[in-house]
RNA sequence: GCCCCGAUAGCCCAAUGGCAGAGGCAGAGGACUUAAAAUCCUCCCAGUGUGGGUUCGACCCCCACUCGGGGCACCA
């Protein structure tokens, strides 16, 4: 029976040949027959961007997101594990602009090589519902979906300081700047007046935050901590202050009315429009416009350094303390934003540092109103923020902190001066781009209707071909240039109008792509509610921590919407999230410049795909970043080798009861999958992978001096083994399951029923402590008593020995594990 | 500056408050071999970053600190 083959040294490139084409034919895992009664779980990987090849650190995503779809599919369900591409973005008209052709043609071949890669990788995906996000067929609900939001106000343009990549000529969401640099390449980020799209996410803000108690404990903490800093919601009171010689009051926002009293000057933003009107008149003007000049000048950069002095204008104006009737001088400063909040701030310099670098440097006075037990900060600089009892506070005084705002605020709002309020630090999402390689913004711009949505019906609106227009970012859309696409007559008066050039933010694609996976062939709408309904909320997601706010926030804002449109009957997307780490190579990310680069193809090639796959998961917690300077390729072929040789060493045959199996490997076996098991649901791979491999060695001692190799139990341990290797080595799974004498797939052979009989142990060993200290070790049955447990303990003669006749003090038994005897020293 | 996470053997990592070691890498020795490779077997190595506390008992819980990683950053 056994052919040359077999004898030889595990040949891991044969066998990928060999069971490629075999899968490729029965498609072990195709979702969404319609006879499968199967329970669905849905398992979705984030999808790659087609920037090259796949690389290292897709190796180790992947990989991850397998085991966890391949264990429901061993678990008997129907699990759909879809990939698509995201294929909209920059670096694709980059290279295309490099090389002058069409970014299409660079997105496809990429998408091209990736796909062969993965099919080469054995990622359980599902290949009948790829979709890549720049076919027409899924923009065209890119768009269907914007001219949605459009319509219920949630999509909108206005004008203002966005932030502007002078590198990339292109605006950016404030998720897409990070420490004032973009994000895409590093470029200092300036401020730029412009009209532009945005989304309304700042309306779903409350619910963002407050849904996330639905993920509590599904999600990472750390994502959950990052999103909710983002969306950074904050409580405190608006608070009216009339202006001296101005009809108008103006609202202020404090997280602190308790602290009214203590307010000695009023600060605007110096670029706001606020400022402006106080400047406007006054003597003040020019000195206030060559300081407005100055602030717009400076960089984020600048800007974000907050140990850089303060400064600011004295306007010459003053607001009335509504609370005393106060004069406080009004400044501008760009110390306070002109975005958050109403842009204009009561100063309060004895329990706000800000406030008190400011007071400091203009020479203002500092008045205490919080006997915090804390140094002056009128002497120390440093201002006061723990709770203590007001003083100088009027009605206040005595009150203690959480008192005076209850009351404060009661008091504002009786005598229509203020009332409580809620502040973001999130802003609303701007989605338009000066580029080409993305979704038009489906809008015609009519001078008499104005902003006209493309009707339904002429969806897709085509990208206009790439010949002829130059790409080269100008800072305006290459859109533009193509007058003829550009030129159209309005859809509702026919006016000769003009389409909006701008291309939707590529993150627009991703927010509700997982929607689509399960209706990817729908030519009627974005997504069937039927299959909407029967596959989401996505059970596991799996993905880099890199998008903790971008998209994963955009999705679930997207989620809500579509909730609110009753499109879906959900309002979050994703159930469970995993983020895997980072594959680094001696102890950084991996960079051609850095020379530390390791290519996937040269390691795939040196050690094979399984040998890669398995030393990805074993090297340590998926969450954890994987240093491949810590990991050996060579010991996962190692130890792939062993077990595939086991599965020639097996003589029995297929079918054998294994109920008359050496009982301590058939022991060995139950627990490893129990184990195994537990620790893949509990996302220790790692762990599972170790269980493997005791099993492995057990069966392996078995085999060589135990019970032989005839045994049934020899058998079920190496059946075992290769189910559970089938989460991470498929090819060789698949060819030891071929060597036992079954048939194709092992994928879905099913995780062997778990005989709880077998997982007692038969003795266990108690372990006999005097003050804590192990004294002795007694072998006891597993189902011995306390009572039992503890007279046999004090029966044992090295026991009575250190006892030496102390009575003990208290005896704690915690059979059949352990003896704990306290006695006086 | 604020917030979060982590620290266990030469290295990567395990351990429902109950024997610090599951697994692997590296290393040493042995068996097999004419020899080497491969394979098999055996072995070496830390008392859990530091200092306190709670507990019969702490890698695990609490407090303070050190170091490392990450997030936010003039958000009133």
């Amino acid at each position: 029976m056994t052919t040359e083959r077999e004898h030889a040294a595990y040949d891991f490139a044969y066998v990928q040949e060999k069971w490629l084409p075999v899968w490729d034919k029965i498609e072990p895992f195709k979702s969404g027959r319609a006879d499968d009664p199967r329970p669905k779980k849905y398992v979705l990987d984030m999808f790659p961007y087609p920037s090259g090849d796949l690389h290292m650190g897709h190796a180790e995503a992947y990989a991850l997101g397998d085991v966890i779809a391949r264990y429901w599919a061993q678990k008997g369900f129907n699990v759909m594990h879809p990939i698509g591409w995201d294929a909209f973005g920059l670096p694709a008209e980059n290279a295309a602009i490099k090389r002058n052709e069409d970014p299409k043609i660079w997105t496809y071949e990429n998408i091209a090589v990736q796909k062969a890669s993965m099919r080469r990788f054995a990622c359980s995906f599902d290949w009948d519902r790829v979709f890549n996000t720049c076919d027409p067929e899924y923009y065209k609900w890119n768009q269907w979906l914007f001219l949605q939001l459009h319509e219920r106000g949630l999509a909108y343009r206005k004008d203002s300081a966005v932030n502007w990549c002078p590198d990339c000529q292109t605006v950016l969401a404030n998720e897409q700047v990070v420490a004032g640099l973009c994000e895409r390449c590093d470029s200092a980020v300036t401020k730029k007046k412009l009209n532009q799209w945005y989304f309304k996410i700042t309306d779903y803000a409350d619910r963002l935050l407050d849904d996330m108690e639905q993920l509590e404990g599904k999600w990472p903490e750390k994502v959950l901590m990052m999103q909710r800093n983002w969306i950074g919601r904050s409580t405190g009171a608006n608070v009216d202050f009339q202006i001296e010689g101005m009809p108008d009051p103006v609202t202020i926002y404090t997280t602190r009315p308790d602290t009214l009293y203590g307010a000695t000057f009023f600060v605007v933003a110096a670029d706001s429009e606020l400022a402006a009107k106080l400047a406007a008149g006054t003597e003040v003007e020019k000195e206030f416009k060559q300081y407005l000049d100055s602030v717009k000048a400076a960089s984020d950069i600048d800007r974000l350094a907050t140990d850089r002095p303060k400064t600011g204008v004295f306007l010459q104006r003053y607001a009335i303390n509504p609370v005393n009737g106060e004069k406080l001088p009004i400044w501008a400063s760009d110390y306070v934003l002109a975005d958050y909040g109403t842009g204009a701030i009561m100063a309060v310099p004895a329990h706000d540092q800000r406030d008190l670098d400011f007071a400091r440097a203009m020479k203002l006075p500092v008045r205490v109103v919080v006997e915090t037990g804390e140094e002056d900060p009128n002497e120390t600089g440093v201002a006061t923020g723990g709770d203590g009892k007001l003083v100088n506070s009027g009605s206040l005084n005595g009150l203690s902190k959480a008192e005076a705002i209850a009351q404060i605020n009661a008091q504002l709002e009786k005598d229509g001066l203020g009332k409580a309020a809620r502040n973001y630090r999130l802003r609303d999402w701007l989605v338009s781009r000066q580029r080409y390689w993305g979704t038009p913004i489906p809008i015609i711009h009519c001078p008499k209707c104005g902003e006209v949505g493309v009707p339904a019906d002429q969806l897709p609106l085509l990208l206009p071909d790439a010949a002829g227009l130059d790409l080269k970012p100008i800072g305006q859309s290459p859109l533009a240039a193509a007058t003829d696409w550009v030129n159209v007559a309005c859809p509702k008066c026919g006016t000769a109008a003009m389409r909006d050039t701008d291309t939707m933010d590529t993150f627009v694609d991703s927010s509700w792509y997982y929607l689509r996976y399960p209706s990817s062939t729908n030519h009627n709408e974005p997504f069937s509610r039927t299959d909407v309904d029967t596959w989401l909320p996505v059970d596991q997601y799996v993905g880099g921590v890199t998008h903790a706010i971008l998209h994963l926030l955009y999705s679930r804002f997207f989620t809500k919407v579509l909730f609110d449109m009753d499109m879906v009957s959900f309002n979050e997307p994703f159930t469970r999230l995993l983020n895997q780490g980072m594959v680094l190579m001696d102890g950084s990310a991996m960079s051609k410049s850095r020379g530390n680069l390791v290519r996937l193809s040269d390691e795939l090639a040196n050690h094979g795909v399984d040998a890669i796959r398995l030393s990805m998961v074993f090297a340590g917690p998926p969450e954890d970043d994987v240093d491949w300077s810590d990991v050996s390729p060579a010991g996962s072929v190692k130890f792939l080798t062993r077990a595939w040789r086991l599965s020639g060493d097996v003589t029995s045959k297929p079918g054998v009861d294994f109920s008359t199996g050496d009982i301590s490997l058939r022991k060995a076996t139950h627990k490893a999958l129990h184990d195994a098991a537990f620790a893949v649901e509990s996302f220790r791979f790692n762990v599972a992978i170790a269980r493997v491999m005791e099993l492995v060695n057990a069966t392996r001692k078995a085999v060589d001096s135990g019970c032989g190799p005839a045994d049934p139990a020899v058998r079920e341990a190496v059946e075992a083994t290769a189910i559970m290797l089938s989460l991470v080595a498929p090819y060789t799974a698949e060819e030891m399951w071929d060597r036992l004498g079954h048939q194709p797939a092992i994928a879905l052979a099913g995780w062997p029923v778990v005989d709880e009989k077998l997982l007692v142990a038969d003795a266990v060993e108690a372990v006999i402590q005097i003050n804590g200290k192990i004294k002795e070790r007694l072998e006891v049955a597993p189902t011995i008593t306390d009572a039992e447990l503890e007279a046999q303990a004090l029966a044992l003669p090295a026991i009575v020995a250190e006892l030496a006749g102390a009575t003990p003090v208290k005896i704690i038994t915690r059979a059949p594990k352990l003896v704990n005897i306290v006695i006086p020293n």
